[in-house]
RNA sequence: GGCCUAGUGGCUCAGUUGGUUAGAGCGCCGCCCUGUCACGGCGGAGGUCGUCGGUUCGAGUCCGAUCUGGGUCGCCA
């Protein structure tokens, strides 16, 4: 019969030498200095304990199994004559009476090395992802994951809500991502479909009357993945409040996260509330992101003044520029730099530069030359000053071209960009109204959940046309830490009038506005309080506090960027029978073009 | 779907203007070593250079196609 373990690998001290104990563990590694010779390092979830081995009858159960195997090791703890400062249980060792094998691992050779696993091929990792999490370095993202999550429940809850699971079968909704569906056993043809986010049903809860509510939440969107962002699922810390205004809700959620990123962070320093709240316009001026990074200390500047410099792809542009002060990088990294922008905006940008001599060089300096007083004088030059210039047909345009430059600036000059730290802010006053890309039309500009500032009447102004609907701002917010969107949230329209016209600018009736949330619709009409929400990422959250730059490193079991199971397979095929049974068949051209 | 980038033993990578038998470190196997701790020493196995086609006397290297991974845009709070 197995021994049950009396101390785990980490809690063996100088204080423990003489007492008979068990370990159970993993056999990690083995020094074997002789025939009769060898250190064992036995590794379990707390930590590493070195196992002398030193008669011929252990060597020989050591030598019969692989390393990873599990085994458990009975014997007497006794002082190491050479100790180890590195190991908590550096100062002894145990001497062995009786190993025990548990587990074989009847491979040796693994598909990769157990310490250095970050290393290897990512989807050979996720196969593998069982003896991947094997690493301490990458379980101890894991474990984080847990303390945060635990430490944000906890926080929650002292803040007064409750936490309350919804339905993961659920009704298509209409938010803007690919819905996930599940076929219908029992209605050939209907199907559910797993929830983008529990929106509708936290909305109902405050119609219910439950104050407040929190959940971790699992939300699935079909859309393909980003180094930020997972396939398939994810989990945010989904929360609202009844009776709320978005002080309230801003205010809840800086009193839980602070604390979090104190405890929790890489980085030692981060912003206290109040968080700075700026304007989506003022962002999109100043950063050319809504989604800015405040840890870096450049923004963006007006730069018509070039736009009749003879330079042609500046006439009649809308021109925006960076100014950076004592660049000092090379040649060969601004061209880098200016390939790189490229590649992420697709738009061309230019530069040039003011030497120590003041003489205007680099780049476009040909034809800023002869303007040289104007152009210094309007982007307030001085010499050692760099210009990033994103000259575009539309004003968002070069203002996002111009934010990309901006932020590989930062990256490129540490003279302007304080790293080491979490730098949070609000982004508010988003627009209600957008006029789309494609239909040239008044559209909603995210969800249309959100109260616009204003109410009832400026939407009625709006229709009589003396207001620009796009001018309409909604009480919507995101958080933003360190460039990452890491929340996003609104003050709800509860307003069945109100939600009524806010289609009717957009061209949708109330049979609409029925049809797409009629739950939620239909309770708004029996009295529903005002209420305000957010949803902070929980894996993005716990990404910047590990300061990981893949999001799967967080994510205890992550799925490939193509949104595949490599470890369980998934997704995969079904019996006949199943896809009978749900009313499914499957188009053979479909079949033949995945072949 | 577009663009960028990579693919060479189990893992990480090197491989020059196209030139003989494709290398290294780690891992693995064997032998040696009585205090190691990234143990050390000696020896060994292991590669159709992602795949297919082309140019060439000759291709890991050049060209074309294709597959796979990563990034990015589209998409997505």
């Amino acid at each position: 019969m197995q021994q049950s373990r009396t101390h785990n690998c980490n809690e063996l001290r100088i204080g423990d030498v003489g007492s008979k104990v068990t370990l159970c563990g993993w056999y990690e590694n083995m020094r074997k200095v002789s025939k009769t010779l060898g250190f064992l390092i036995l590794r379990d979830f707390y930590g590493t304990t070195q196992i002398v081995i030193e008669t011929e009858d252990m060597m020989n159960i050591i030598d019969g199994i692989n390393n990873e195997s599990t085994i458990s090791v009975t014997g007497t703890v006794r002082e190491r004559s050479s100790k180890n400062a590195n190991l908590p249980t550096g100062d002894i060792e145990v001497v062995p009476e009786k190993i025990e094998i548990l587990g074989k691992c009847i491979y040796n050779e693994l598909p990769f090395e157990i310490n250095r696993s970050k290393e290897a091929d990512e989807n050979t990792r996720l196969k593998y992802r069982f003896l991947d999490l094997r690493n301490p370095e990458v379980k101890s993202k894991i474990v984080l994951r847990s303390k945060v999550v635990a430490d944000l429940r906890k926080a929650m809850t002292e803040e007064g809500f409750l936490e309350i699971t919804t339905p993961i079968l659920t009704a298509s909704s209409p938010e803007g991502a690919r819905d996930y569906i599940v076929p219908s056993r029992k209605f050939p043809g209907k199907f559910y479909a797993l929830p983008q986010a529990p929106q509708q049903f936290k909305q109902l809860l405050m119609t219910s009357g439950f104050d407040r509510y929190f959940q971790v939440a699992p939300c699935f969107r079909d859309e393909d993945a980003r180094g930020d962002r997972t396939p398939g699922e994810f989990y945010q810390l989904d929360m609202e409040m009844a009776f709320a205004t978005q002080d309230d809700v801003l205010g809840v959620l800086e009193r839980v996260i602070v604390p979090v990123f104190e405890k929790y962070g890489i980085y030692k320093r981060v912003a206290q509330a109040p968080f700075k709240r700026i304007p989506y316009r003022e962002a999109m001026e100043k950063y050319g992101t809504d989604k800015p990074d405040l840890r870096i200390d450049l923004e963006l500047q007006d730069a018509s003044v070039l736009q009749d410099i003879g330079f042609d792809p500046f006439k009649d542009k809308k021109i925006k520029a960076v100014k950076v002060s004592n660049f000092t990088a090379t040649r060969k990294q601004i061209d880098q730099l200016i390939a790189d922008v490229e590649v992420q905006t697709a738009q061309k940008t230019y530069w040039f530069r003011l030497d120590e001599q003041g003489e205007i060089v680099g780049g476009i300096a040909k034809f800023v030359q002869p303007v040289k007083e104007k152009v210094v004088e309007a982007l307030g030059l001085k010499a050692g000053d760099f210009v990033g210039i994103a000259a575009c047909e539309k004003l968002d345009a070069a203002q996002k071209t111009a934010g990309v430059m901006r932020s590989k600036l930062g990256v490129l000059c540490p003279e302007h960009m304080d790293k080491e730290q979490y730098q949070l802010c609000w982004i508010v006053d988003f627009p209600m109204y957008e006029i789309g890309e494609e239909s040239g039309e008044l559209e909603f500009c995210h969800n249309p959940f959100s109260m616009p500032n204003g109410g009832l009447e400026i939407l009625e102004k709006a229709e009589r046309g003396e207001v620009d609907p796009l001018t309409i701002n909604a009480f919507q917010y995101d958080l933003v830490i360190n460039g990452y969107e890491s929340a996003s949230g609104a003050v709800r329209n509860h307003n069945p009038e109100i939600m009524i016209k806010a289609f009717n600018l957009v061209r949708l009736g109330e049979e609409e506005v029925k049809a797409k949330f009629p739950a939620m619709y239909n309770a708004f009409c029996y009295g529903a309080p005002p209420h305000a929400g957010a949803a902070p990422g929980v894996d993005r959250m716990i990404m910047l506090l590990t300061g990981e730059e893949s999001i799967r490193e967080v994510i205890t079991f992550p799925m490939n960027g193509k949104a595949q199971d490599m470890m369980c397979g998934a997704p995969s095929e079904v019996t006949e029978k199943q896809l009978k049974e749900v009313h499914i068949r499957i188009a053979e051209e479909d079949l033949k073009a995945t072949e």
